[in-house]
DNA sequence: CCGGTGACTACTA
DNA sequence: GTAGTAGCCACCG
């Protein structure tokens, strides 16, 4: 494996912040990996020590074999399942955003 | 070299 | 909404 790409990914795991997640894809582009395949890998093999459980799918699923682990971690952070599902929408971590804050938060469920 | 297999995605129907 | 398909990339037999 091309060790710089493993600690780029790791870093950008390790960014996510408490509460917001983020797709594969979204880990790969940020890290530069070349398919959102290799991050799955990576995690699999070098993620245990990582807050691993904010990166699932794009569409909000996740494997089928951390599926309830991962929704029980979330949850514990906030992030609330609709069944074995994630709101994207609600909950995925598009950019650092230094200036803009969240428009207020519980205004629409 | 080839085909199968994943912690994946985007497109199409 | 779901299902099928093609593309993806590293590893393994």
């Amino acid at each position: 494996m091309d060790e710089a790409l493993v600690e780029r990914v790791r870093a950008v795991v390790l960014d996510i912040p408490s509460g917001r997640v983020l797709a594969y894809g979204d880990v790969a582009e940020l890290a530069g990996a070349p398919s959102p395949r290799l991050v799955g890998r990576i995690l699999a093999e070098d993620g245990h020590d990582l807050p691993w459980h904010r990166v699932l799918r794009s569409d909000g699923s996740m494997a089928t074999h951390l599926v309830h682990e991962q929704l029980e971690l979330l949850r514990a952070e906030g992030v609330l399942a609709d069944g074995e599902r994630i709101d994207m929408r609600r909950y995925r971590w598009t950019e650092p955003l230094p200036e803009r804050e969240e428009p207020q938060l519980g205004l629409w469920d």
